[in-house]
DNA sequence: GCGACAG
DNA sequence: ATCTTGTCGC
């Protein structure tokens, strides 16, 4: 069932400790034969929304199809409620797309999440999708050093509960925060970020995104 | 009360 | 996220 996406902090709250429920963390991949990139920008000052989604081939990692849709920004941006500002433009940029991929990678949380519905869980949820969320800093959980190579990382926790990895994605850049959003675990959620990583800092979906929604034309 | 706080 | 040029480093 559909919800609202303007709310206020104790409302939002609400909702995502409702949808939390019906968040899968098993492995349920099938054949990856697409991956999908989210990612949203702003304009007019932060007054219009640039959801932007591609779609890359894999193996392979070539970029197939890609949509961006512009929507009147209607949240704020408020810790922690980060899906309803954004996730609305999301979803109509990902209907655009001329088949379902086989999993999606987002830009923010996954479960790393206070009540463990960060974006990527959220859009999980709502679409029924594999989703992995690869943010690019911390939100919640806690960890130790992570070694400077490609491939190094620190499990990211909130006491005993694992949430997710902070994964070394390049030699020498800053290690990126990853977390299970729907249907994987941690483990498999990171070997696919490390997998996409192939030139910069964030997988080749998430970075294709990210330039259509910012200074890409749409 | 104070500090933290995805994008 | 966004406002913004040059600059340090591999």
């Amino acid at each position: 069932m559909p919800h609202p996406w303007r709310v206020d902090a104790r409302e939002g709250a609400a909702i995502q400790e409702a949808l939390r429920r019906r968040v899968r963390l098993a492995d349920e991949l099938g054949e990856v034969r697409r991956i999908a990139g989210m990612d949203v920008g702003f304009r007019d000052g932060g007054a219009t929304a640039c959801a932007a989604v591609t779609c890359l081939s894999w193996p392979g990692l070539r970029l197939e199809e890609s949509h961006c849709v512009y929507r009147g920004v209607e949240m704020p941006y408020i810790p922690g409620l980060l899906s309803f500002r954004e996730l609305p433009a999301v979803l109509d940029a990902l209907a655009a797309l001329s088949a379902p991929p086989e999993l999606i990678l987002c830009d923010g949380q996954g479960i790393a999440h206070p009540r463990r519905l960060g974006i990527a869980a959220h859009l999980g949820v709502l679409t029924g999708l594999p989703t992995i969320g690869a943010a690019k800093s911390r939100l919640v959980g806690e960890h130790g050093p992570v070694g400077r190579e490609r491939g190094a990382r620190a499990p990211l926790l909130d006491g005993a509960e694992r949430l997710g990895t902070v994964l070394r994605t390049r030699t020498g850049v800053r290690p990126l925060y990853v977390s299970p959003g729907h249907r994987l675990d941690c483990d498999t959620a990171c070997e696919w970020v490390l997998a996409c990583c192939t030139r910069y800092r964030l997988p080749e979906p998430t970075h294709a995104a990210d330039r259509l929604a910012s200074r890409g034309r749409c």
